[in-house]
DNA sequence: GCCAACGTTGGC
DNA sequence: GCCAACGTTGGC
C-alpha cells in the first residue's frame, strides 16, 4: 500500500467532474514524463491512496481523496492523431504510456497549497519542494496520514 | 554522449 | 501573462 499525490488541472478534470463520472473514476491518461508514468506502471497497487490536487489554477491545493482503482495499462490517447496527447513513436506492440485509473472517496474542503506549506510536517513533500514539477509524487505515509487525519476537517 | 535550444509546468 | 525551473530533443 502506497501513498500518492497526482495533480489535475480542474479546467481538465475537476474533483466535482471526477464525482460526477460514472463510478466515480476516471483514467489518469495523458502523462507525459517518464518518472511519472513509471510511478504509475511499476509502483501503483489497486488501493493505494491518491490525494487529488488541484494545479495550474487560481486555488492549488488538495481537492479530494482518492484511491487507485485499475492497475496501468497502455494510454489509449498515445494511438490518437486527434488527440493533443497523440505520441507517433508510441505502437500497439510497444506503448510508450500507461496510466491507471483513479476513483473517488470523497471531497473535502479545500487544502491550499499555502496552508500545506505552513505545517512543518510537510517540508520535505515532494510537491512542495522548489521547482518540483511533477504531476505525479510518492508520499511518505506519515505525510499522508497527517495530511489525511489532521487537515482534513467534515 | 554532450549540451544548447526549446517546450512545458505551474505558482504567482 | 510572466518567468524560473526542469525535461526532452537533436545536432555534432
Amino acid at each position: 500500500m502506497r501513498y500518492w499525490l497526482m495533480k489535475s488541472e480542474p479546467t481538465d478534470c475537476s474533483i466535482d467532474d471526477l464525482a460526477a463520472l460514472p463510478d466515480q473514476s476516471v483514467a489518469w491518461y495523458g502523462v507525459r514524463n517518464y518518472q511519472a508514468r513509471n510511478f504509475m506502471r511499476n509502483q501503483m497497487g489497486i488501493g493505494d491512496g491518491v490525494l487529488f490536487y488541484h494545479s495550474n489554477c487560481k486555488q492549488p491545493g488538495i481537492a479530494g481523496i482518492a484511491k487507485v482503482c485499475a492497475l496501468a495499462y497502455p494510454d489509449t490517447t498515445q494511438f490518437d492523431p486527434t488527440s493533443k496527447y497523440y505520441d507517433p513513436k508510441a505502437t500497439h506492440e510497444t506503448p510508450r504510456w500507461f496510466n491507471v485509473d483513479v476513483q473517488l472517496v470523497k471531497k473535502i474542503a479545500l487544502i491550499a497549497l499555502d496552508e500545506l506549506r505552513q505545517h512543518p510536517e510537510l517540508a520535505n513533500m515532494r510537491t512542495l519542494q522548489r521547482g518540483n514539477r511533477l504531476s505525479i509524487t510518492p508520499l511518505d505515509p506519515a505525510e499522508w496520514k497527517f495530511i489525511t487525519t489532521c487537515l482534513v476537517h467534515e
